[in-house]
DNA sequence: GATTTTCTGGAAAGGGCTTTCCAGAGCGCT
DNA sequence: AGCGCTCTGGAAAGCCCTTTCCAGAAAATC
């Protein structure tokens, strides 16, 4: 026999004025601390009763009466990904000193997705929306973000986007891909290697176009050729990255380095060339870029190029809080390459 | 010269319906899609100046009308652990599916946070809270905590949670820890593993006790003794298991496998046996606990008892969607052991 | 053609809280 | 004693929607 759970709607703050014998008013001057004093008798019968009748605040009806609400909410590719979890970290511990809620949701790279979420988030009122993770290339996409970032900033939404997101209308926090890609290569360079893969993700992500360049530009710089044949497209996954370093493998290419552009597809890269018993760095050179906290845990670490992430995520939330300015502001962050054992000098 | 930024508030429905010449009624069920039917003259003017007037319906209003939202809050330890990271991904794909948007919150294992969370949830009516992550074995907190959760139901919530709760009136997803421990020892055993060390979290942590107790029943009906010097606390994260197992190595009790409480702790320790020299699994055998998706990227792939993270998620929060029973639902699910080459036969 | 039934808009009553504005009380001062 | 102040409670007006109930019109029925 299945009883039916009793359900009664919990007390409001009517309730609790009633029982109190005081106004409205006095139960919510009481019970959320205004500057207006009340008598010390009320504010007891205020507090018992509140305590008495379990009463808790229906939030939606206090976003609504004040016009804010405490919440912001905070898009992003997908949490599993290590690269957007520390990130979101960062975000949530900021959060939690400014006494915000995080709404948080995973578009899995989807750009319609994304929209959508911004939209729900914009009807929730929410305080501001972070954009994590790269933006898309999209003339169609960016027309219609664009219009909707509009609209939640003229209601009085603020924004902010990690990575690049081309021009939309939102402050951002942006690490320098391009010098970053172009350091990493100076400094495989500086080690010897002039054979150079590389494996990418959707060219349709402003990040991997800008890292890309970043590549491109510095090895165009020092004569050195990288074939449109060196260059792999791995998904921005782990599989995606198991993948096509196994392309490239099959490939006999005869590589002396590649450039992995995310330390989650290196990852994955790292696993086929163990696979397939390709020693790295003895055989082959392996390098990464982000620097997400497991890889220093690789065997081989993995060289990557250092971003400090949850700080990423803790400077877009303060952006966002900081008081608008009527440009929008453009935060860059160096990313350091870090060496480490997956990079040696190439054998030849 | 900095320019206030203009906000004026949204258009409301009123305005909508006004620029449409119908009446708030009829403008309401135009937009979300009642069962009545309106006009087809009727309905084109108010989606036209729907859209004219970037209308965007306010959450807060519409929770508070209908006096129900379509939000879930889910609270775990820290989401850039990849444990929790990927379990969360589960509980949004799921959440994705019934339309629902999640609040997401990082206790860093603080009880208080937890607590203060799940008011916070409870003020913003949350249709359902998942508690993600063990529980506190502390008698102070399950008071109270269960009082909370006793609150939120009475008012029509749900709550479900992944992890052992002791008797927090909830349903709940369980791994079953004690047997999956009994199984990692067992598999160890046969591999002829005599001496066992082990790392493990705090033991107010109930997934800690139940793993640790599953442990030692396992090699207790062996009779294989496990001496209290053989068990290091990690404090559950990788820097703890780190410094546990340099410890644990430092005591020098020539063990041939060490056990870890959690994979993320287990990643730590290995790093340290590879900074010390120590060969796994040559010199020692390393099993973790979780099988997240990283561990078989290490080098050696890690032993580990497998749980189907995303999964959890996604039942969780699929029970706390479904009918609620008047009795607590409990959804073991099993552990299955993987062995890995982080694990081999002892050399003596 | 008259009557009943079916439709479809609109008015209005909430939903739970904040906050302004007003009135009365208590105080100090001359 | 009389005046003006300050101080504190309370009434009431929102905040923005949803949804019930009602009435009038159109359709169906005989």
């Amino acid at each position: 026999m299945v009883r039916k759970a009793e359900t009664r709607p919990s007390a409001t703050l009517e309730a609790v004025a009633r029982s109190a014998g005081v106004s409205l008013a006095t139960a919510s001057r009481v019970l959320n601390g205004g500057n207006r004093i009340v008598k010390a008798e009320y504010r007891d019968r205020v507090l018992a009763a509140a305590k008495e009748l379990q009463y808790m605040p229906n939030a939606h009806a206090q976003a609504l009466a004040r016009s804010t609400s405490s919440t912001v909410g905070v898009i992003l590719h997908d949490v599993a990904d290590p690269y957007f979890s520390v990130i979101a970290a960062g975000v949530m511990r900021a959060a939690h000193q400014h006494d915000l809620l995080v709404m948080m949701a995973s578009t899995f790279r989807d750009p319609d997705r994304e929209l959508a979420y911004v939209q729900t988030l914009h009807a929730q009122r929410a305080k501001a929306i972070l954009l994590i993770g790269s933006g898309f290339n999209d003339k169609e996409y960016l027309t219609k973000m664009e219009a909707q970032l509009r609209a939640y900033r003229a209601s009085g939404g603020r924004v902010a986007c990690i990575s690049n997101h081309s021009t939309l209308p939102a402050d951002v926090v942006v690490p320098d891909n391009r010098q970053g890609a172009a350091d990493l290569v100076q400094a495989l360079l500086d080690q010897g290697h002039r054979s150079f893969g590389v494996i990418t993700g959707p060219s349709r992500l402003i990040t991997v176009n800008d890292r890309i360049e970043g590549l491109r530009g510095a090895l165009d710089k020092a004569g050195v050729a990288l074939p449109d044949t060196h260059v792999v497209d791995g998904g921005f996954t782990r599989d995606g990255g198991y993948a096509a370093m196994n392309d490239l493998l099959d490939a006999k290419l005869d590589l002396s380095v590649v450039c992995v552009l995310s330390d989650v597809m290196a990852i994955g890269a790292l696993s086929a060339c163990r696979d397939r018993g390709v020693s790295v760095p003895a055989d082959l050179s392996v390098a990464g870029f982000d620097d997400i906290p497991i890889v220093r845990d690789l065997q081989p670490p993995l060289t990557s190029v250092h971003l400090p992430l949850d700080e990423l995520g803790v400077r877009a939330l303060e952006l966002v809080m900081s008081e608008p300015t009527s440009r929008r502001r453009i935060q860059r962050v160096r990313g350091d390459v870090v060496m480490r054992a997956s990079t040696s000098p190439p054998k030849r």
